[in-house]
DNA sequence: CCGCACATGTAAGACGTTACATGATTGT
DNA sequence: ACAATCATGTAACGTCTTACATGTGCGG
């Protein structure tokens, strides 16, 4: 019962646990199609943090249903804890891209090695702008909230960005 | 000596010794200035993975100097390790942005309090982009390679589409 | 001679990843 | 009957963060 202070992956459990009761697996999926583009998770942490979170009696697990579903109900004390944590500044991103590493030490490539990394990883971000634009097309209209539009224009953007940049490397590294 | 698989990390230390023996302490330097903004790392890390590279055999620990320094320089093995890790294909990239997290639950939030977050960090993006522009003015030209270009590049174009996204932001979100 | 920056390191805990184990239900 | 998917969970390990402990040498 011991509060300890949320993390930001717990908060989000939360936060997609005031639409109503979920299970762990919905969790998964809801946290992966909702804000997994710029917030990893996995199934292990999942569990574990709801685990602690009904611990602590932020959340509470209610009958295994069919196929042992348990679905979790946030309580008032855990929407306090997630109103609290919302409040907070949220701290800076973290990024981390290892092909930018790969970039600056990039000379200690042979010719050609480093333009073919480059093309497969151009290619990747290409398929995943492609992905939000759909996305993005076939929600808006639908029940597309302001909010979550918003971080899809992030992704989309994010996106374009970093195809003009491949697409703006100089011949040297691109050959 | 057992040799386990390098991560990005202690890769890039190893990259960094390819211009000479450094300290720990000069390896923290080197990583903040030169990949920091794209590939985050503690002092903690940095002597860590010195230690366990110096018992892998891939650096050897030198002579305590001044104020205990203590230079370490990169052995063929290590050189080996680094070209191998460097040759394989790069993971994809993680972002872990909080703001788009409390963006997503912004409806949670009362009016305003959002508007206010956004705009702290749009005030430190333009910083951001402000030092990143300044370094690639002042280093263009005198001993900046095309690689480190590209990385800055990097930077640079992704706050400009960070702040293009918060001045695109719809009212209902900016207010 | 005192304060600050330099410099190395350890400890503890939080967080994240990968792999595995187990079983239920659905659809074919 | 069988495979695929749903669903929960544990184990082990690797990585990251934060804080602390300890001492050195430079500059005022």
């Amino acid at each position: 019962m011991a509060r300890r202070a949320l993390n930001a992956t717990a908060a989000s459990l939360l936060g997609f646990l005031h639409d109503g009761p979920m299970t762990g697996w919905d969790l998964v999926a809801a946290a992966e199609g909702r804000i997994g583009d710029f917030w990893s998770l996995t199934q292990s942490q999942v569990y574990r943090e709801l685990a602690a979170m009904a611990d602590d009696g932020l959340i509470t697990a209610g009958e295994r249903g069919r196929r042992d579903r348990r679905p979790y109900t946030l309580t008032p004390p855990g929407r306090a804890a997630f109103a609290e944590w919302l409040h907070q500044d949220p701290g800076q991103e973290l990024i981390r891209f290892p092909l930018l590493l790969v970039v600056m030490f990039g000379r200690h490539l042979p010719a050609g090695r480093l333009a073919q990394i480059l093309a497969g990883h151009r290619e990747l971000h290409a398929d995943r702008l492609a992905g939000y634009e759909a996305t993005l097309a076939e929600r808006r209209g639908d029940g597309l909230d302001p909010y979550a539009e918003a971080t899809l224009t992030f992704g989309v953007m994010y996106e374009r960005t970093v195809l003009a940049w491949f697409d703006a490397l100089p011949p040297q590294i691109r050959v």
